[in-house]
DNA sequence: CGCGACGTTGATTTGCCTCAACGATTGTGG
DNA sequence: CCACAATCGTTGAGGCAAATCAACGTCGCG
């Protein structure tokens, strides 16, 4: 139970609150550890999400699909990101989002019937995923707000500043759907930068 | 302290956990009420939000600002609604966003100071506000969704299907700004429609 | 090898913006 | 209580960012 394995979730966890390590240990034997390979659909929507995952390694990502077959992409998760669909999970509601596997990856699984033992057994554990919920919803106004208020290059620009390593490792079509552009669009935009 | 003032507060908050009448009071107790008349600003860019507000009565607005003046509106709150920076209240850094009162209205303000004793005194208080915050961002996912998705003509009349009077309650040119539009554009789309 | 997934490029179209001018309504100080 | 200025919504002409559609080159992989 001390693998290394754990060893990013916990140091990602006990940044929110310092946690027993008997309650550690209690939330680590809940997780199931899940290799899932690449495009692996995780979610699809319709259906009722029943885990949140922690990606250990590799990349996974989450999007909506318009009634024009048309991606739009939500989130990539990489190392020490949370996919989900939070709000389905917590409400039992059905999904409208996909989650899938870019790569090859290992994920640590909160299933959940699972979840209301923990936040019973480990008191610090509310404060932890309700920090999560405030990230999210930090990074989802930064968006919207970026959406509607600068140009499709800038939010390129942007993107690439914050996660330089996202093109060698999502293809670029996905990155469209992500700035909410067509591919064709974004493959002009990079043209025009190189040419300065 | 149980004036008719706190029935809403309290109908609503129980509808996540049920709260002892001690527990109850306690909380009410931490509420400070606070009369705004219309165009009060409760919260700018840059300083930090100390304060999360329930709406009594009376209606908010929150938005940012882009770098050439314009706004772009996050939320409109009317009555059973929050209104806060709750990413800047939680991690006491500086906001973007400003709040400020459409109409007169009448708040139920946390402040920051008391959130934490809050939290300790009343166990089923994080819960609470989980469920706030998750609530928040499935609102925000589906918007992000519809800009990037539908076209503003449909976005239009899906919110004037969920907030059939807000039209009648705030100017339209705030409207628009929400819907990701300018104030001409949407005066254009209002006229295409009563030609039908 | 051959097929499908991916990226590029060009021609054309369109949704929405900008700028400008113009009524109508509101509200506010003299 | 009126006068005048804001504030607000509307309309039109013209422009631009980004979409659509179509064709084509290039990989990687079964």
């Amino acid at each position: 139970m001390n693998e290394e394995r754990y060893a990013r979730i916990i140091g990602n966890i006990s940044r929110c609150t310092a946690m027993p390590y008997e309650q550690q240990q209690k939330f680590l034997a809940a997780l199931e550890v899940k290799q899932v390979p690449k495009k692996t659909q995780l979610l699809r929507a319709g259906e009722v999400c029943d885990f949140e995952a922690y990606v250990n390694k590799g990349c996974m990502r989450s999007y909506f699909l318009d009634e024009h077959g048309h991606e739009v992409t939500l989130q990539f998760a990489t190392e020490d990101w949370w996919v989900s669909d939070v709000v389905s999970m917590a409400e039992g509601k059905p999904s409208r989002i996909f989650i899938e596997a870019l790569e090859d990856s290992e994920l640590l699984c909160i299933h959940r019937g699972k979840k209301e033992d923990l936040y019973r057994d480990i008191p610090g554990l509310e404060r932890v995923f309700r920090m999560m919920l405030l990230r999210n919803l930090g990074a989802l106004q930064d968006r919207l707000f970026a959406t509607m208020a600068w140009p499709a290059e800038e939010r390129y620009a942007a993107v690439l500043k914050r996660f330089p390593e996202l093109p060698n490792r999502v293809p670029q079509h996905m990155i469209a759907s992500y700035l909410g552009i067509t591919p064709e669009f974004l493959s002009k935009l990079r043209a025009r930068r190189v040419a300065k």
